[in-house]
DNA sequence: CTTGAAGTTCCAGTGCGCTGGAAGTGTAAC
DNA sequence: GTTACACTTCCAGCGCACTGGAACTTCAAG
């Protein structure tokens, strides 16, 4: 699999990807000999692995973190450990925070949708801003 | 409440919540006859919700037009309602991805915490990147 | 009245995650 | 062989969401 066959596969531009491997989220894949990058199917779980570590508010390096972890197949120091599981904590906390979300954007497109119900406009705040997150799910 | 107040409150910078009133997010506040911008209690629901927006990914312009629509009372345009039902999905796309996240998370988290069993340590590709997102519960 | 924290405006800079473009080489189809 | 497009490296720039700092004013406590 060259470069441009990944991207196509993944959803993400050959720049992205060069990216990524400069970043050390990818390692650097075998060359043909004229230096054109060859990729296994794996570099495909990779990549959406990282998506999906981005799309939970991840940064690269964090990503990256992980990533060695798995990659050595073992806790190194601690250290990453902890990055771990602060990084579970967080996108449980977050999955609270979405389905809360949800909840909000939902009555506010049905509230949409029918026109103009607004019978709450001129209320200085209403029910849409009022819920609080979840004291029941997300971490302090 | 002045701003350094509802910063507490939110765990928000003043710096920030003077961007976000720059940016159109947060109304202009009434001022004391000195210039010291004053709030009410509703703004801090505001910057809840700004921030739980932000966690799902949108972006301030995003938040900015679903904020208006929310203090308009209606669709203006059918424009942002769209906006609105895409970013619903976008959403619940995203619960789906998190929930198959915090699986992988704990799962590698669990087996770093075991020292190393690492049986798959050599294989090209493992069990942590393998699964597909999800399916099952992701709105198509 | 003094002192120090917190407020004000304005503008410039930062960090992240790409993205574009130049300049050149490789490859596959005709 | 020519054409067209994908690949290479390298470096610069961009958009977003802040963030820092200067220069100044206001407020609350002692």
């Amino acid at each position: 699999m060259k470069i441009g066959e990944v991207a196509e596969l993944t959803g993400t531009s050959t720049k992205t990807i060069r990216f990524y491997e400069d970043s050390g989220l990818l390692p650097p894949p075998a060359r043909t000999h004229s230096g054109h990058r060859v990729y296994g199917p794996e570099t495909a779980d990779r990549l959406r692995f990282v998506r999906r570590c981005q799309a939970a508010g991840m940064t690269l390096q964090e990503v990256r973190q992980i990533l060695t972890v798995h990659d050595r197949g073992e806790s190194p120091c601690g250290h990453v450990g902890r990055v771990l599981s602060e990084r579970l904590d967080h996108v449980r906390a977050q999955i609270a925070e979405l389905v809360t979300l949800e909840t909000h954007l939902a009555a506010l497109l049905d509230h949409a949708d029918k026109g103009r119900p607004t019978d709450h406009d001129n209320a200085t705040v209403c029910w849409i801003l009022e819920t609080e997150p979840a004291e029941t799910a997300v971490a302090g």
